[in-house]
DNA sequence: TCTCTTGCCGAAACCGGTTTCGTAAACAAT
DNA sequence: ATTGTTTACGAAACCGGTTTCGGCAAGAGA
């Protein structure tokens, strides 16, 4: 009886060309059990004794048995897919990011057997409702949510809908999130810290978007350095909102401009340095000598400038596998609060820097008569 | 009975805080018909009458009733996802595409509610390995396989394992395969023709890897250019292999350095035509002036250089979009050789290209001297 | 009027898992 | 020896759908 269903069910494969995959139910007949102790089994009920534990594990792994995400989700509403829904509208702001914030994602999703669900959308509402779908098609068992605004309404979207996430960024208020993060403040501090060892007084910082919780962070970190360096912050050597490279080249030639301009900039992000060399040029000053300059992510476009851009370097892979680890363990019920890694930027020394060859007055000047 | 069943389960969701879904027999329950009938009826099963179909339609509708994708999988094997596998290790020649593409993807799916599993792989035999899982697995119901190569083995597996995809470029041997292709071709073939318009009689070429399928087509479109234009073929002033920024600065100084250098080159390859930059700074030449470059693919890149680079643009968007109706369409069991489509790339005039300001053989002096 | 189709739908099996429930056997306690 | 607990598993219900099967009623043909 058992034998010709089974040949009557390999008959069956072979004429549709498909090799039928092994079920569970495969695996209990194999062993002449029930298929829920088989469950129990793979799933660690305590009330399986070891040696039945032993027995089904290695048959299992023996007929290359894998439980299908799909039949399991049905019952458990899981189904170990982890969502990313990725905003399209942002000017370019994350073409660098992407490909390798992905691949970190997707390596550490499949190295734990789960998959990755990705849906782009335009911000704003329309995020949102991507989500819920998602979340209510069961498409996704988690989120990553990249890009972390001060006040985020994803992450408020998610915590009401009790749906588990991790941010990559920091929220203004802590809350019980779970988060990864790269510590831009300390780069930034660190930047300054450089800077003030070449011999720079007057240092400027061209932030990003305040929207974003890294711009205020960073904003702390260049503060810190300018107070551990001993020197005065000038609040009007400070401008924010530059994510692009138009913007930055724009505040670069506001900063430059004022009756004392710096003789160096930090940058909160690298697409608004590269504006830098713009308006540099536009003012017949040299990058790295008469003004010198100093960012952070690490984009390629680096080292295409000339000279290239010092920069601190984000590891957006590794950024990915750790956020997706971290996921993975909120979904499996750990305290999302427990669940926060930071690491930090490393310096890439480019040409953009060094010792001030021109005073704050002689730069004032040349920019006054160009 | 009914009444109360409802009620208990409205309590219970309450108890989960989790607003229970509305399900096939909550359908079929306020209808007061079989759960089997509803399923025919929204799935379009012939013996059903339209008025049955009707009512079952608007109830499902107010109802808000959404199939779930995983409970249909398990029986029917689909689940309404596009699987996407991407290859990590290409230098970066995936950057500035990933992001429109997966936009225009992503786009498109979500219009016809379907979702996007996506894989990165090293490329190889992993990147087959993956698709063999999320196969197996059911997480995909077909594959969109970008960066097509002349003989490619991701679409010989999944010819062989029956499951449908469409190809983000064309095979050397057509087959039946479903595709969308930009065609590479005849932008190839303009920017020869506007070049020797421009008055440039040697014009070289630098290919992309061989092992891609789109450089074959490109560099026959080249040389369709030249017959066209009626000017001769010379075989060294042909170079391919270029994918990178450095290849295409080597390829650019070795062509160059030919006795008699070519005025004009059109590259298959934007990235590499970053490269001719460099080359003619060292040479002391300029773009634009004494040799003129028309590329391919319209990178963000070509805006940052000066002068900008000519290039023909790709909307990578589009073919996100175009890629997944397709490939949508073949799952639902159209004809693969009936799905084929095809754009074009659009010109971005930069400054790169102009009429020649130097002969070829005042190059080959200033060549030979610098 | 009586059969033979045909159209339309209900009932139930099924997909591949998980989880509840009940109970036989082994063991402990009396 | 009897009773009470555990331990470990089988049987069956269940998740939310799809698909098969069978039969009733209406219409067609004789």
């Amino acid at each position: 009886m058992i034998r010709e269903d089974a040949l009557a069910t390999v008959a069956k494969a072979a004429r549709a060309n498909t090799s039928r995959r092994v079920t569970i139910s495969d695996v209990a007949n194999a062993l002449g059990i029930a298929k829920g102790t088989v469950s129990r089994a793979l799933n660690n009920y305590p009330d399986i004794s070891d040696a039945t534990r032993q027995k089904v594990r290695r048959k299992a792994e023996f007929m290359g048995y894998r439980p299908l995400a799909q039949a399991q989700a049905i019952r458990t509403g899981r189904s170990r897919a982890i969502g990313l829904v990725l905003q399209t509208d942002i000017p370019g702001a994350q073409r660098p990011f992407l490909s390798d914030f992905l691949a970190g994602v997707s390596k550490a999703a499949s190295d734990a057997s789960w998959t990755l669900t990705v849906a782009m959308s335009a911000g704003g509402q329309e995020m949102l409702t991507t989500m819920d779908r998602l979340v209510d098609e069961r498409k996704a068992d988690g989120f990553i949510v990249p890009r972390t605004f001060s006040h985020d309404a994803r992450a408020e979207l998610l915590r009401r809908r009790n749906v588990p996430f991790v941010l990559y960024g920091r929220l203004q208020e802590i809350g019980d999130s779970a988060w990864f993060d790269i510590l831009g403040e300390e780069a930034m501090r660190e930047a300054v810290e450089r800077l003030a060892a070449h011999g720079h007084t007057r240092i400027g910082f061209v932030n990003g978007g305040k929207e974003y919780n890294f711009s205020h962070l960073r904003e702390e970190g260049y503060l810190r350095g300018m107070t551990e360096a001993g020197l005065d912050v000038d609040q009007s050597l400070i401008i924010s909102g530059a994510m692009t490279t138009e913007a930055g080249a724009e505040a670069t030639l506001t900063l430059l401009r004022r009756a004392e301009p710096p003789t160096a900039l930090v940058f909160a992000v690298d697409m608004a340095a590269l504006g830098a060399y713009a308006t540099a040029e536009r003012l017949g000053l040299t990058v790295g000598k008469d003004v010198s300059v100093i960012s952070y992510d690490g984009i390629p476009e680096c080292a295409w400038v000339q000279p290239p851009l010092t920069s601190f370097r984000v590891d957006n892979k590794m950024a990915g596998s750790r956020l997706t680890e971290l996921l993975i363990r909120s979904i499996r019920g750990e305290e999302p609060s427990t669940l926060r890694k930071s690491a930090k930027a490393t310096l890439w020394p480019g040409g953009s820097d060094g010792p001030p060859e021109s005073t704050s007055d002689e730069i004032a000047r040349r920019v006054a008569a160009g």
